[in-house]
DNA sequence: ATCGAATTGGATATTTTCTTCTTTTGTACT
DNA sequence: AGTACAAAAGAAGAAAATATCCAATTCGAT
C-alpha cells in the first residue's frame, strides 16, 4: 500500500473515493458511502463517530483513509474539509424522471454534464498530465488501445494524433490488439483507454508492452485498477455517479473532455501541428459539396 | 468567549487572527505570528509542534484557538485548510494563449465547454428531437453513417443503440455506405452525421435512402446544408466558433452531448432498455480481472 | 470439506488535545 | 520600594482521539 506523497490538496478527495470505490472492502465502502453521502458532518466526525456511523470497526476507517494515500485520519479530513469549500450545489433538481418532458430533460443533461466537466477538471493532476504530453510527444510511435466503448475512445484520439501529424495507430480488436503489443519496442508509447481498467483484453498486452521496454500511458476512471498499476503515467476521469445512466455513457463525455485537454496541450508543444491540421483538412475539400 | 455554532467555513480564518491581533496577550501573539507566517505547515502541525515553534506553552495555543471562536484546535486546523484551498482564478478571457500553463489551459477549455453545452442547449429544436425519438423507435432498421471525425461518432451512436437493444448497423467506409442506402427500403431509417453536412460521401447516399423509401435524420452542424436539405429532421449542434481549435474538435464534443440527449430520451420511451444494457453489461462481465 | 488468504474489529498502545492548577509576570496603589 | 491583586503562562496530568497489533472471521479456491 504505497503512500504516495505528503500532499495534501491533490485532486479532490471526493472525487476520489468514487475513483477507487470498486478497489473498496466491503466495510470500507460503507465508510466511503456515509462520508460521500454527507461530508459536512464526517468533517466534524472523530474516528469513533463515523465507525459507528458506518457500522464498522475503527481500523476499517483508518484503513479507509490510508487507501486514498492518506498518512492518517486526520490528513484525510484536513482534505476533505478543503473539498468542502466552493462545492457546487446539491443536485436534487438534476435527477431525471420519468415524468420529464423533452426539454427538461436536455436541461437537466445538460447540467449534469457541466458538473461532469468540473469534475474532470477537479481530478486533474497537473503533473501526469504534463507527463503524458512530454511522453507523447517524446515517443516514436503510438499506439492507441481500447475495446468496446473505450475503442472508440481510441478512434477518436487516434484521429486527433494522426491530424496533428503524428505517427499513431489505434486497435480495438483484442487479438491485433495483443500481437501489435507483442511487436513493441523502446520508444514505442501505448496509450491504454480503459474506464474500468479491469478488461483483460486491455491489461495483459499493457503488461507485455511494459516488458518490452514501451511506455504506457492510461486513461480511465479507475485509480487502483490493473491497467493503472502496469501504467506509468495515468489520466484519471471521473466514474459514472450519474443517476439513470439510459444511454448517457458519461464517462465517454470525460474522456473526450480529457482528450481535448490533452491534444490541446499537445498541438501547443508542436511547431507543426497547424502546418498538419491545414494539410489534412485541405486533403479533404474537393469531397464536399 | 460565546461559541457561535458548528459552522465550520466561516469567514477567512487567516484574516480573522489579523483582524484581532492587537487584543491578543504576548504569547497568543507569538501563536499567531507563527500560523500566519506558514499556515501550510501549521495545518499538518500539533498543538504540541506549534507551541514549541513558538516558544509557548500548549495551553496557550488553545487558548489562542478559543480566542477565534473554535471549539478547539482541531476545528482551528480544518478551518485554516480550508482558507489555504486556492480558488480558481476567476479567468477574464476564455482564450487559450501561447503562454497559458497546462492548469490555465484545462481550466479555460472546460469553460469552453461549459458554454458549448449551453450552446447546444439553446439549439435544440423540441419538435425535431421529438420526432427523431419517435422515428428512431418505430425504425425497423437503423443506418448510422459518418465519414471521418463524424464516422467515429456514427460508432459511438451504433454503441449505444445497440446497447439499448435496437436494431443498428453503422458504416463508415463511403463505398459500403453507399451501398448499404442503395438497398434501403421504406421502413428503414438513415442516421447521417456530418459537420460540414456537404460531405459529398454522405449527401449522396442520403439521397438515395430517401428515394428507396427510408426516413432520414441528420445530425449536423449546418442547417442549409444539402445534407440537412434532403433530411426529414435535422438535429443540430453548434459550429465550430472556439479560439484555436488545435486538436480540440469541439463539435465532436456538442455531437457526444446531443447523442446522450437523444438517447436518455430512447431509453426513457423504451420499456426494454434497462433489461437489454443490463445483459449486455453483464455479457463481457468475465472478461474483467 | 479444507486450506490459505484476505478482511474485519476488538483490545491495546501511542499520540494528541484539553483541563486544572500552580507559577510567573505585570500593574496599581500606598 | 513594597504590597496586593489580576492577568497571563505553562507544567503536569486527565481525557480523548488516533493508530497498531493480533486474533477471529469470512471468503474463495481447490
Amino acid at each position: 500500500m504505497a503512500r504516495v506523497g505528503p500532499k495534501l490538496q491533490q485532486a479532490n478527495t471526493l472525487l476520489m473515493i468514487s475513483s477507487i470505490y470498486s478497489s473498496l472492502t466491503k466495510a470500507e465502502k460503507k465508510v466511503a458511502d456515509v462520508v460521500k453521502s454527507n461530508p459536512e458532518e464526517a468533517v466534524l466526525a472523530t474516528v469513533t463517530d463515523l465507525s459507528e456511523q458506518a457500522g464498522v470497526g475503527e481500523t476499517s476507517v483508518i484503513r479507509f483513509c490510508r487507501k486514498l494515500g492518506f498518512r492518517g485520519f486526520h490528513e484525510f479530513k484536513l482534505s476533505v474539509a478543503q473539498d468542502l469549500v466552493d462545492r457546487p450545489p446539491s443536485v436534487s433538481n438534476m435527477e431525471i424522471g420519468d415524468e420529464d418532458d423533452v426539454i427538461t430533460v436536455a436541461r437537466k443533461l445538460t447540467m449534469q454534464h457541466e458538473r461532469l466537466l468540473k469534475n474532470t477538471l477537479d481530478l486533474v493532476n497537473v503533473d501526469n498530465l504534463k507527463a503524458a504530453v512530454d511522453k507523447m510527444l517524446a515517443a516514436e510511435r503510438i499506439f492507441v488501445y481500447g475495446v468496446g466503448s473505450s475503442g472508440i475512445t481510441a478512434l477518436d484520439l487516434h484521429y486527433r494524433l494522426m491530424r496533428l501529424g503524428m505517427n499513431v495507430e489505434a486497435h480495438r480488436d483484442a487479438h491485433i490488439i495483443a500481437m501489435s503489443a507483442a511487436l513493441l519496442k523502446k520508444g514505442d508509447l501505448v496509450f491504454g483507454i480503459s474506464t474500468s481498467g479491469s478488461t483483460r483484453d486491455l491489461v495483459d498486452p499493457v503488461r507485455q508492452a511494459k516488458k518490452n521496454g514501451a511506455g504506457v500511458i492510461c486513461l480511465t476512471s479507475h485509480l487502483r485498477s490493473p491497467i493503472a498499476a502496469h501504467a506509468d503515467t495515468v489520466l484519471l476521469v471521473p466514474s459514472r455517479e450519474m443517476s439513470r445512466e439510459g444511454g448517457a455513457l458519461s464517462t465517454k463525455f470525460t474522456q473526450i473532455h480529457m482528450l481535448n485537454i490533452l491534444t490541446t496541450l499537445l498541438s501547443m508543444k508542436m511547431d507543426t501541428a497547424s502546418e498538419a491540421l491545414e494539410k489534412t483538412a485541405l486533403s479533404v475539400a474537393d469531397k464536399l459539396y
